[in-house]
DNA sequence: GTGTGTGAAGGGTTTCACAGCA
DNA sequence: TGCTGTGAAACCCTTCACACAC
């Protein structure tokens, strides 16, 4: 398969929900200057995204939501359900436990883990915090399919090694360090500490 | 000044967290090399980035880390305290109030607001959760630059022409849509299922 | 007429490669 | 010698513009 850039994986995904809402307001055919305006981008840029997998709308009338939505689904991936597990119980693996589009999306997050002998054994929504020392067995025991990590800064890139060995081929990070994983891992950043920052600089220095 | 990427941006907060991690260590001289396997990319690219602001360092030597963080700190607008608002005091919004990567970088949490009457007056450690029918007020009152949006999607755009409304000029959005704003007001978004789905899409879709 | 699909053009970002300075 | 700073080249992504299908 021609390799596909990570920004047209990212737009998919905002047609997908953008899709999503239209289907919700009943609408059955939607233009691709209309899904780019919902997403704030170029028609041509959503048809070009979209011609890569293939040929979805009707020219003269657009697009099919149900139809788009599903084909994006089958791209994505999101026709299916993922098992997830959380490591770190703290602010950020708490919210996520029963962060809705989590659920909305087929993740579902199945586990939970910290080293913490105080949170072992709590109770997160319909959870029970597990030891990450025996992360290996819990993850086999559970088919784990994408790791959070939600630890503090100096034990994420431990955790992941952790996270890998037990076989986890995804992961998608919350601690504000960069991962080091070898090829055929698959590692995402969420790092709201740049996203924050980025706006500082754009309110320190003007117009941007 | 001359247009700088936003990717270049993104980039200077890792080189300034890496920075920070080596001056933990003592560490007073940095090499574009090491920065660059830090943050897994390349020497090149770091000497790039941030060439576009000046001359940082000495040839044959590297750069002083001290010296350095200070200069990035200047160029994001670190050295210097922000007034940050919260709206919507569930899951997202609990786990932000005390954020440690906030606090450390001189994101100051003064205010945290909800529309539900039974979570007005609430207590969310330091902060008492205020009425969010009285942003506009909140806002002026609490001087606030930086608004967070952590409400259910629906409601996303609306508090957003409210925190706009109120004077706001930067906005960091974790709701999963685009929020619509005029010129001079910026707009990052922090969308976890952006990034779980692409990881959805790689797993689905072999090596990436 | 309307709106898609797409080759070609354009613009921007990353990488290369080396001159120059410590 | 070692490593920065930087034009030039390479690469990738976005935008343009239009043939074509409905």
């Amino acid at each position: 398969m021609k390799k596909i850039s990570d920004s047209t994986i990212r737009r998919l995904s905002k047609y997908y929900r953008s899709l999503e809402q239209l289907i919700e307001n009943s609408i059955d055919t939607v233009s691709s200057d209309q899904l780019a305006e919902m997403d704030g981008i170029t028609s041509a840029q959503v048809r070009k995204d979209l011609s890569f997998f293939g040929t979805f709308g009707k020219r003269g009338l657009g697009y099919n939501t149900k139809a788009l939505k599903e084909q994006i689904g089958d791209i994505l991936g999101l026709n299916r359900k993922w098992r997830v597990a959380i490591v770190g119980a703290g602010n950020i693996g708490r919210a996520l436990v029963n962060y809705a589009e989590f659920s909305k999306q087929g993740f579902n997050v199945c586990l939970i883990m910290d080293t913490d002998s105080e949170k072992v054994d709590e109770q997160i929504h319909h959870l029970t915090v597990k030891d990450a020392a025996k992360m290996k067995e819990h993850i086999k025991a559970e088919k784990i399919d994408i790791g959070i990590i939600a630890v503090p800064t100096w034990a994420a890139q431990n955790t992941a090694e952790e996270l890998m060995d037990a076989g986890v081929k995804a992961i998608l990070n919350f601690a504000p360090i960069s991962i080091k994983a070898p090829k055929g891992i698959h590692v995402k950043n969420e790092n709201t500490a740049i996203e924050i920052e980025a706006l500082s600089y754009y309110l320190t220095n003007g117009s941007g």
